[in-house]
DNA sequence: TATGAATGAGTCTTCATTCAT
DNA sequence: GATGAATGAAGACTCATTCAT
């Protein structure tokens, strides 16, 4: 009904994009089900009525999340992208940066950075069951694969639109399937699936 | 805390039995959050306190849903197996089975039956934040694929377990791609990346 | 959906029927405007949780506490009437009780009840946007006229029913009209209406 | 506070006004709860806070919504009485004249118009609580007294004013009484009423 | 003179869980 | 062993009003 106030002073838009920080957090750290009007003011240091006063629903303010959270992946690609490929060597290599462009890099402690990998997932499979993002998600899953279209290209690699589909499913289907074991390591399945893809 | 109420009494048996299917029920037609003690016990026509009474926390019964869902589906194909493996032929028809095995028979009206092949996944990925359910799935991931290892066997077409896992997260992989889509498909991207692997 | 709790203990059948004291009480003194959830159980002195737990919604609160309004003001009369109608001499006193019957006992101290005149008009009123009421108000109003009828009759001036609802409208449209006066007094106004329709 | 700003620029003057007007249809649509700031601004077109802006508070916008809406009403009859007058004859034309007057010309397709009946009634009753609207609502009264007066005159058949206040009450006893039916026809009821009280 | 921004208080309702019986 | 009763905490969302600009 009342549609969000899209606010035209910057301190509005300071504002608005605090929330959305705070809810993409908490969707990364708990997911979908942490996003809550008060979780995410709360997490923002804001009264709990500013995030029905920036977002329509919470649903807005998911989609916002989500594409926030997934813009950013996106972007701090985009501007590597040359420098990598122009850069790397080799298959394995190569599969490491897809796996960094797919599943995020992970830290440098080598702990399996569980929460951003799941969220990818779960960002796909919450679509499922909320219509809402699916407009958003299918942009993304654009994006993403016109991203690493030409990452395969300047690798010297190229790929067609495909095989590079059938490549992302492989990694997505072993992720999935990683997540349940024990000691789920979904990274070093992945990467298990997409050498052997990449090297028949 | 009372410990879970495991029931001595054939009564009592009956009744954790109830639940658990309601609590199926529901787990497959709306998800997890679908699952809440009041839905369950009045799906299953018993008192409130009866879902507290055996189970100890919701998540117990949750589990208990899960099992059961993935149980059932188990055993349908388990029973049907060799009779399939001996009456089919060729290549379509074997990836037409393991679809059904995979994502769920679809209704006969060709309406894509959504609510099954989402579950299939929210499981998977639901399990990433929730550890108790990795055990459980663990388990039921390895019969699954026992039981598929069995089919291309019987279907004079053996596969490598290797081999499997890769069909397996190509048909994950095109599928939670797939429900990002705004008319999703997910049975027939899998279907195509299948055939496509299948066939080389 | 969870149907309301109709309590079988005797503790919670009189918890239950606080709550509805209370949202009559407050029903009289503030309009339907006034029965909230939390003014019923902080009038109550109950949680405000058992608000829902006794009552689906609170327009079944609301209608609970219509009908124990109307209810008791029924009952009042039902006891006294014979003994009334034996009693009473001349139309004076006859109107008297009349208006005692539709507009309430006025205060001794001969202050005008406001609230409790108001009300009968907004029950009625309020109906007209509130579905849910109308089976139960058509039930008390016809409650309310056979109780009229059987008085006029024992008051030894019997009178048609199409008669007696020519004279309720008499008073109720006096009384509606008489609402918007600076200094209201819808009694009198109804009085005048009702004597010299009785003495043609 | 800010004392009520009586806009002194004619764009002000506009402005006000269509706030009024956007409040009167709500009115007239959902009756008092209906009437909101928000609601109001977004019917307008205008700004949200021009609502406190151009009224010191939501009271004073609903006492204006209040009297636009009868003074519509009334300045309609006045246009066309004597025409009216001239017309019609019969006790039966009458009674529809007048019907029309006090409860709004029913739409033509036969449908009950429930809004506008009630509005007049919710009106009469809000009042009880709202005594900030009694100096208006008195005034509305007497002129909507003094224009049947004059109709009752130009149609031949003059009343005096207390028969005339008989009559109104009448009418508006009896629909609110017909208010609470399942099928509620307030108009048949006021009119089974009005014609046999004219027929006497 | 106007108005976008902002929010504290409040709306109805849901829910997992505890506890007395 | 079973369950009705009960509730604190939280859920999404609305709203009249204030205030800085």
């Amino acid at each position: 009904m009342t549609s969000a106030s899209t606010p035209s002073t910057p301190k509005g838009e300071r504002r608005r994009n605090e929330l959305i920080d705070a809810a993409a957090a908490l969707l990364a750290e708990g997911g979908f089900e942490a996003v809550r009007h008060r979780a995410v003011s709360e997490r923002a240091g804001l009264p709990l009525a500013s995030t029905t006063y920036y977002f329509d629903s919470l649903d807005d303010l998911v989609s916002a999340a989500v594409e926030r959270h997934s813009r950013n992946e996106l972007a701090e690609w985009a501007d590597w992208l040359d420098e990598l490929a122009a850069r790397q060597r080799g298959v394995d290599t190569l599969v490491e940066l897809v796996l960094d462009i797919l599943l995020g890099r992970p830290p440098q402690d080598g702990t399996p950075d569980m929460d951003a990998v799941l969220l990818r997932y779960e960002r796909l499979v919450a679509t499922g069951r909320r219509p809402y993002l699916r407009p958003l998600m299918t942009t993304l899953a654009a994006e993403l694969e016109e991203l690493l279209l030409r990452f395969f290209e300047r690798s010297g690699m190229p790929v067609q639109p495909d095989r590079l589909k059938q490549l992302i499913a492989l990694v997505d289907g072993a992720v999935v399937n990683a997540l349940v074991e024990v000691n789920p390591d979904p990274r070093a399945a992945a990467r298990r699936m997409l050498r052997a893809a990449l090297q028949e």
